[in-house]
DNA sequence: GAGATGACGTCCA
DNA sequence: ATGGACGCCATCT
């Protein structure tokens, strides 16, 4: 058996997944957050990819087009299924998300979790506001 | 060209 | 609730 790999994939179609993942993210309201898998959940399979591969990678690959999200896309707006902010590894913009989530009205409780039931926020079942 | 480097979600203990 | 294993590579220096 050969070794193990790393628990990480890339999009074959980098630039239009991207697109599509901006979208979305673009229609997410003030206030409202929206985590990778939610996201990711949204977006077809590509043909070449296989669906096992697919449902693993694919909320990661959400996160790569926030790495690479272009102005004006609320990328701050996007969080994990736990609720929480993740971690950048080499910089804090989790620090500023933080602060911008805060801005708009986001809670966060004593640990750094949102409550999905009252933030959360999908295109289809629109959750009402209050 | 080689080496480092990644915004996650689900399942199971 | 929380912690660890697993999924199984393209892109940028």
């Amino acid at each position: 058996m050969p070794p193990r790999k790393p628990h990480f994939t890339s999009p074959p179609f980098r630039e239009h997944f991207n697109q599509i993942v901006w979208e979305i993210v673009t229609r997410i309201p003030r206030g409202k957050v929206m985590t990778y898998g939610a996201i990711a959940k949204q977006i077809p399979r590509p043909r070449p990819v296989g669906a096992t591969h697919y449902n693993a990678a694919r909320a990661r690959w959400v996160g790569g087009a926030m790495a690479a999200s272009p102005k004006g896309v609320p990328w701050h707006r996007v969080i994990n299924s736990q609720g929480k902010i993740s971690i950048r590894p080499n910089n804090n913009h989790h620090v500023k998300q933080r602060h911008l989530l805060e801005a708009e009205g986001v809670e966060f409780d004593y640990r750094g979790r949102i409550d999905l039931e009252r933030f959360g926020w999908s295109p289809d079942r629109r959750k009402r506001n209050t």
